[in-house]
DNA sequence: TAAGTGATCTCT
DNA sequence: GAGATCACTTAA
């Protein structure tokens, strides 16, 4: 492993969710299946923060699915949708205060549900540590982002949780 | 543009 | 229990 790559501590999750979200940009989402691993940089993300956030799961309280939300941070919430379609999240922020940053691309891989069919995510890995026990982490090579490569926009997919809310630019992309 | 797909949430 | 909804993708 490069010397210089080192894997994101649970601490780094234990900020500000808007901050954990633009920070994830250009840091690289590792997956290990058996023998092989799989890696690539992260893109895209969006963030989901707090009880008030309308468009997040958690504004309407804690319920079985969104339990990982409320947990520590550093853990996952993956959860299942549309029938079909598993979405990769990290918690972020202290316990109790549901928050998290929805991973939505990589650099070669576009679209939440893609990325995690390609890394087969599933729901085994709801609620589990992002850590290499888990099979899944974030790694920090060295990729530097400017402040240039950032862009933030609106949420996608979010426009039932009302003006104010689906407005709110809680989206970031990384475009090299 | 719309269908597919099924877990989950919100009423009865 | 029933009905609506859904942080999406694909095919057309």
């Amino acid at each position: 492993m490069d010397k210089k790559s080192k894997i994101l501590p649970a601490d780094f999750f234990n900020r500000d969710t808007l901050k954990v979200a633009r920070d994830l940009l250009g840091k690289f989402l590792v997956r290990k299946i058996g023998r092989r691993v799989l890696s690539d940089v992260i893109t895209e993300v969006e963030a989901y923060d707090g009880f008030d956030d309308r468009a997040s799961h958690s504004h309407r309280g804690m319920t079985k699915r969104n339990e990982p939300m409320f947990g520590e941070a550093g853990i996952f919430y993956v959860y299942f949708t549309y029938g079909m379609h598993f979405m990769l999240n990290i918690v972020t922020g202290e316990k109790d205060y549901p928050a998290a940053v929805l991973i939505r691309g990589l650099q070669h891989v576009s679209g939440p549900a893609r990325l995690t069919k390609k890394f087969r995510i599933d729901k085994k890995l709801n609620g589990l540590p992002v850590s290499k026990k888990s099979g899944l982490w974030v790694e920090d090579r060295g990729v530097v982002v400017s402040k240039k490569q950032i862009k933030q926009t609106p949420r996608i997919g979010v426009l039932y949780a009302g003006p104010v809310w689906a407005k709110k630019p809680y989206r970031f992309v990384f475009e090299s």
